[in-house]
DNA sequence: ATATTATATATCGACCATCTATATATGTCA
DNA sequence: TGACATATATAGATGGTCGATATATAATAT
């Protein structure tokens, strides 16, 4: 099944510095990883990663350089940064409130 | 906790047929309930609402009557139709990939 | 050789849901 | 009478995602 771009919102850039709290990656790397984690779930866009990276950098969450890689070919590197760590711990516990927040209404009616 | 507008794009029709659902309701009253449910965690605007109710029921979702309630105001009371029901389902099986498939990132990297 | 596909980054315009602000009107309480 | 809660409504601003498009190289197939 498509996600619906409006449940993704808020939660892709959560997602992204996750991956990069686990270890360095260039873009392309994370949409990979990401359709993988999610069984194909999420299929980030390129058109939506590559600027959200810039944001995220221009923030100071994130920081990057550019290297060659085994075959050649350029990429661009991103790491977390303390205040991305930081920013990122927010984000899960907003997370963890809204999506419990959630099946609590869904729930809801029955014990209240 | 201030839940982010981005995260809360997508999901809010799912939870007001989830409530149209249980019962009939007036839109005031899903502002409140969804805030007493959620503990606090949503409140959401009569700006994004009222909109968004009229988009469901433009879209058959939801139906409409009015009536005049006890304190003698005139209330618009809104209800789920057999089209709407299925919706909802949808929507909820789609909140239930996702969700799950954010957890599933979010635990990731472990059990791969 | 040449065409196609995968890799890799990037920008732009369109779309859509949320928010804030504003408007209107009535009931309640001090 | 003034303030606040109730109740519905619309308009404009904001922000995130998507599709389309662009560029360039590596790998694969024909």
């Amino acid at each position: 099944m498509k996600i619906d771009k409006g449940l993704m919102a808020g939660s892709t850039g959560m997602l992204i510095l996750h991956l990069l709290a686990e270890k360095e990656m260039y873009g392309y790397e994370m949409i990979e990883t990401l359709e993988k984690r999610s069984d194909s779930t999420f299929s980030l866009k390129a058109g939506t990663l590559y600027p959200l990276l810039h944001s995220l950098e221009k923030a100071g969450y994130v920081s990057s350089r550019e290297a060659e890689a085994e075959n050649g070919r350029m990429r661009k590197y991103y790491s977390i940064t303390d205040k991305g760590n930081g920013f990122l711990a927010d984000k899960k516990n907003e997370w963890s409130l809204f999506s419990g927040a959630v099946n609590k209404v869904l729930d809801g009616g029955a014990a209240v």
